[in-house]
DNA sequence: GTCTATACGGTGATAGAC
DNA sequence: GTCTATCACCGTATAGAC
C-alpha cells in the first residue's frame, strides 16, 4: 500500500485505459507518474503482466462500487441504471472520449497475450456484472433472469461505449442506455 | 490488385484480429504471409498507418457483405439476423476465439494512435450499421426508427463478441443474438 | 527502497543496388 | 518489384551498488 505503488498502478490504467496494453510501455509509465525509477521491480516483480492485471482488477472494484452507489437512491431499476450510464457518457465526454474501457482495453489484448491477464480481465468484469444484478435483485427481480439481463447490459454498454470512443460522440452510449430503461420498464410485467 | 499484396493484407487481418494494432509488428506479418519482405513499402507507401487502415475497411466491406448474403433468404428480421449471429458465435468457437472483432480491436487503439486509422474504423462501421438497417429496411421498419436498432444491434453484438473472447464462450454472443430477436420481434408492434 | 548501468531483442522505416 | 543493409529508437528485464 506504499505511496509510490499507488502512483505508478494509477497512471498505469490512465495510459492503459487509452492506449492499450502494448501500446503502453513501462518507460512511459515511469515518466508521468513521476514514481521513482528503481522500485518497479521491487512493487511488481512479474513485471508488465503483473500491472496490467491489477490495473484490470483494480477497474472492476472502481466501476463495480460506482454502480452500487449511485443507483442505491433510485427504486426504479430501469431510471437508476439508466442515470449511471448517463454520467458515465459525461465523463466520457469530460475525458476526450479516453475513458470507461480500461477492463475492455486490457481484455481484448489479453487473450492472445497472458493467461494471467485474461483470468483478472474476467474477474473484473465477473464483478462488475455482479454488481448490475444486485441493482435488479434489489428491486425484485428473480436470481435467474437478473443474470441473463446483467449480461445482456454489461455487452451493450461495453459495445456502446466502443462506438462511442470510435466517433468521438457520448450519444450513442446514451442511446443505448435509453433502450436499456425502455427493455428494463417492460420486463416489469 | 497485385497478389503479393492481397496476401500481405491477408496475414496481416487474421494477426490484427487477433493481436491488435500495436501487438502486431510488421516483420510478423512478412514472416507469415510470406510475402517478399523488399516490396512491403512499396505496396504500402504509409507504412503500418495505411495498413491498419485498409484492414479496417476490408473487414467492414466483407462483413458487411455476409450480412447481406445470408439474411437473404430469411423474410422475417428477427430470425435473420438471429440465424448470422449464430453462425458468427460457430466461427469464433472454431477459430479459438480469436476472430469477429478485427474493426474493434484496431478502432479501440486508433483513437489514440492514429486519426487516418480511426476514419477508417468509422467507415467500416458505418458499413456494418448500414447492412443491418438494410435488413430491417427490407422488411418494413420505417428509416428512422431502423437506424437507431441497427446501431443498437451493432453495439450488443460487438459487447457479446468482447465477452465471449474474454470468457472464451460463445454463448454470450449467443446470448445477445437471443435478446436480439426477441427484441425484434416485440418491434413488430 | 531506490539508483545506475546495461543487456538484448525488437520496432518501423529508409537507402541504394539489382 | 524485390533484396539487403542499416538506421535510430524503443521495448522489457536484470544486476549490483548504495
Amino acid at each position: 500500500m506504499s505511496d509510490n505503488r499507488e502512483k505508478f498502478l494509477l497512471t498505469a490504467s490512465a495510459l492503459m485505459e487509452k492506449q492499450g496494453y502494448c501500446g503502453t510501455g513501462l518507460n512511459e509509465i515511469l515518466e508521468k507518474s513521476g514514481a521513482p525509477k528503481g522500485s518497479l521491480y521491487y512493487y511488481f516483480p512479474d513485471g508488465k503482466e503483473q500491472i496490467a492485471s491489477e490495473v484490470a482488477l483494480r477497474a472492476g472494484k472502481i466501476i463495480s462500487g460506482r454502480i452500487q452507489e449511485r443507483t442505491r437512491d433510485q427504486p426504479e431499476a430501469g431510471k437508476a441504471i439508466h442515470e449511471f450510464l448517463y454520467t458515465v457518457a459525461l465523463r466520457m465526454e469530460e475525458t476526450e472520449f479516453h475513458t470507461g474501457s480500461t477492463i475492455t482495453m486490457v481484455a481484448m489484448e489479453s487473450v492472445a497475450q497472458s493467461q494471467r491477464i485474461n483470468q483478472a480481465c474476467r474477474e473484473a468484469y465477473g464483478m462488475i456484472i455482479d454488481a448490475f444484478k444486485g441493482v435488479l435483485l434489489n428491486r425484485g427481480m428473480e436470481e435467474a433472469k437478473a443474470v441473463g439481463i446483467a449480461e445482456m447490459i454489461v455487452a451493450a454498454v461495453e459495445g456502446g461505449i466502443m462506438l462511442s470512443r470510435t466517433y468521438q460522440s457520448a450519444d450513442y452510449l446514451r442511446r443505448v442506455a435509453d433502450h436499456i430503461r425502455q427493455m428494463l420498464d417492460s420486463k416489469i410485467n
